[in-house]
DNA sequence: CATTTAAAATTGGTTAACCACTTTTCATGT
DNA sequence: ACATGAAAAGTGGTTAACCAATTTTAAATG
């Protein structure tokens, strides 16, 4: 799963223009699960457009499961009918880019999940990597600097102890924006970060005695603020 | 957000040692937040890799907000210092492929959250884009076909009604591997189909009625049989 | 010596040519 | 008529050339 496709760009709109074309194409000419779509070359010469937006097109609608390239033959129809493609493509098409709100929802989300699962499924492995991260968060704390890298590294492996590889690729992928965010709306004060050190272990602790509801009680604890803030925004 | 960098594809062994060795590379030179990458004809040429390759390669980085490129002037790190970038590229480099059992438990997680914002959230022209997919449901079990799309719609509607535009996005994002792996193993079977139209019709009147608490138990008893499977395999 | 400025080199992005392979076409032989 | 097979056309993928804009360099100017 790459993805990627989902990343902003300049070309978004060209390429979300020629994701509609070829919805008409296929509705128009009635291409049902198996059929071949013209070529890569003949469509950018009918929709006036270079290739490699084309390319670019097909490989979305491809990672979204509804087309299927094959190399040297030709793309092809996924064995999905012309309803749910209609439909998933109006999806794809109005897709928002997210928004710091809805970010922060998921994140939290997948944070009190991970951490039940995490209690569960986690290896020593998986301890011994939260243990490191743990371990450098509080070190940056006690000399005053700024830990917002290993405040989330602490989050990140929980989400991979957790044995979830969909939720943890999830996770990597809100990471940045939840970032970039929190720098832009100081959200994580200095106030609180020796509290967060304190809330931080007792997460581990509580993952380690594999005690699930403590662990996702503390971290609700550890979301608080963060609750109140998303909802004041 | 374009998930698309998250597909699969074979040249990714070769795209991931070259993230290795772009990580190798910014821990060797001690490039901090701002500074800037050899361009990526050098890379190239330094990894005996094609430039394609190498651009793959930030592309992706630059997904997970961990380099930023800027035309014609070069490719940057990201205001993320030397520790989150190891690790989250670590993180990267040991995500796996998602498993089916990943992708259910994550849909689930989802679907219960999505099912409590829609029945807060949802708007007029919500109501009415989930009443078309679930009469298009209706009818097509009625005439006893196979509904697997129009199933899939109904719950796509739902995730949009939520009004989290990073849930409906990663709604999509999981929808065809689900679809594929349960026509893979006839998760749906025909038996149950006019029982889900009840279950269906309840849980969009819960949300009509804006009853949290049903809506999300009415889609609990819609995903027993989910669960159970899941649990499984 | 400092400042300006223009030209050359460098950059990420884009386009066009090329490649290996598949599919179709159609002439040939039976 | 039909089967055979080779050649031509067509395919998605890859590589190399090109582009516009930036950055660096260094020469010209005061």
């Amino acid at each position: 799963m790459d993805l990627q496709v989902l990343a902003v760009s300049d070309n978004k709109k060209i390429q979300n223009s020629i994701i509609k074309k070829i919805k008409e194409l296929i509705n128009y000419k009635n291409l049902e699960p198996g059929d071949k779509l013209p070529s890569e070359r003949m469509l950018s010469d009918r929709f006036n457009v270079s290739r490699s937006n084309v390319r670019f097109a097909i490989q979305k609608l491809e990672f979204f499961g509804l087309l299927k390239s094959i190399p040297q033959s030709g793309t092809f129809v996924a064995n999905i009918g012309v309803i749910a493609m209609n439909g998933m493509i109006n999806d794809i098409l109005s897709l928002d880019q997210p928004d710091f709100k809805s970010l922060v929802e998921t994140r939290i989300l997948f944070e009190l999940k991970t951490v039940k699962l995490a209690a569960i499924r986690r290896t020593d492995e998986d301890l011994k990597h939260m243990k490191e991260t743990l371990d450098a968060y509080s070190e940056k704390i006690m000399n005053k600097e700024n830990a917002v890298q290993e405040d989330l590294l602490f989050h990140l492996a929980i989400a991979k102890a957790s044995g979830n590889s969909t939720m943890n690729t999830f996770m990597l992928a809100i990471t940045p924006e939840i970032i970039t965010n929190f720098e832009k709306y100081h959200v994580c004060d200095k106030n609180q970060a020796f509290l967060a050190i304190k809330e931080h272990a007792e997460i581990y602790e509580a993952i380690k005695n594999q005690d699930t509801m403590l662990a996702k009680k503390k971290m609700k604890i550890h979301f608080k603020m963060l609750y109140q803030y998303c909802y004041n925004i």
